[in-house]
DNA sequence: GTGGTCTAGACCACG
DNA sequence: GTGGTCTAGACCACA
């Protein structure tokens, strides 16, 4: 239950909910989130709170808004492309922006992983469906 | 300028105006972001809507905001810190859980760098301040 | 061309580019607009919007639905009635209410003309056929 | 009652409850409409529903839309302006198009006024503030 | 003052 | 009925 006197933020309160319900499969992969409308009566906040932690679990890459259908579980899909790595080659992790979004076509909350070969070329590829790895004949 | 008519919602067009002032060096990191308040009537839109600018660059790990401080231009520190990778080992990226933010100390925006490694075992890293490198001598 | 963008709400953008297509006469007086589903095709919107903007040029009188029909250009006909005005008689214009819509049998988005005379009757006419005119004797 | 199998469409018939309010000074001029929620749970329906009954007293002139404040009833205003009659000018009543609700600073669902002149010049005045008459000395 | 949270309401587009 | 965007204003904690 959402406790408005609590310590933690009504609207934080209501993302930890969530998190939970998908977390522990009660909210399955692809599975449709509760509607604002719902979700608003049912903790007895204002519709701007429930949007509040929605925003939340996008930011964590959890859920996927696809309007005007609904919210959905994002599907938590194991990585399909691996990247090979060579020696002397350096990973980060870090957010793209917008237009690094819309060039690379990754939703909201997906990090990148960013990959700085030895010669000092730089690749980026979306942290939801890639992997990087030490290639089999990796040396 | 803000188009309050225009395809781009208008806390998303106060965002690119920050974003742009970040990446240009104008606003050099560590710099005061303007205050909402400033912003507010520096482009003739509501509080509610700075602060959804703001929650989007927060989300992309540029700014950093410190109440009651202010909103800062986040320190894009290099990685002080390098993770040596080995044969079999694989790199990917995610978002955290807020719970994971707290026990690994890091900031709204930062992804996480996990390397598996070879025998399975898994490892989180803050993607602000680590890379994973495959090690000089490789293998 | 509609722009999804834009100041201009979509529904808007189409009921205008259906009222300028009226004025120019390249829709003459009483012909068919047309129907909802190829407005919808044509501008790559719902039927939603597309109803929306009919509605916009019901507000205006410058249609009339004529179901099962079609929508057609309302007849902007001359007054075919003059009603005669007297020393010290007063002119107004207002909406009707929908029992009064019935009673003078005038369509939606057609106003009254109301002439109070000077000894204080008041007379209603409706818009679309009616001028009130002082008398060529007028007195 | 809203009746859900009645004849007349369930927002005809909430726009009619409105409407009843509304002459009768249960909703005296300026007051403030309940909002679309509160109808909404009022008669059981949904806010799409419960939107056409505003649009129809929109259309109407009886109530003004205010966002984001709420809906009132339109200060039915008795005419602060009259314009004199001369003989031979016509006076005709008809809906404003966008463009001229723009200059002459008129709200949606307030017709127009529109005076011919005897010398064939056309005027139009807001429906709202302004009635014509023969003048004092008109003859 | 600063940001953090919350409310109640509105308009829009799509189905 | 679903989400997207926006408004105007409230109270709070912090320093």
């Amino acid at each position: 239950m959402i406790d408005p006197s609590a310590d933690r933020a009504q609207y934080r309160q209501i993302a930890d909910s969530l998190r939970d319900a998908i977390m522990s499969g009660q909210l399955p992969d692809g599975a449709r989130v509760p509607s604002e409308e719902q979700l608003r009566q049912e903790h007895g906040v204002s519709r701007t709170t429930v949007r509040k932690a929605i925003d939340v679990l996008k930011g964590e890459g959890l859920v996927e808004v696809r309007a005007p259908r609904g919210t959905f579980v994002r599907n938590n899909q194991q990585p399909v492309q691996t990247v090979p790595l060579r020696r002397g080659d350096r990973v980060r992790a870090r957010m793209p922006s917008p237009e690094e979004r819309r060039e690379h076509d990754v939703r909201e909350g997906v990090p990148f992983l960013v990959v700085t070969r030895a010669d000092g070329t730089v690749e980026v590829h979306p942290g939801d469906r890639t992997q990087a790895q030490q290639g089999p004949t990796g040396r």
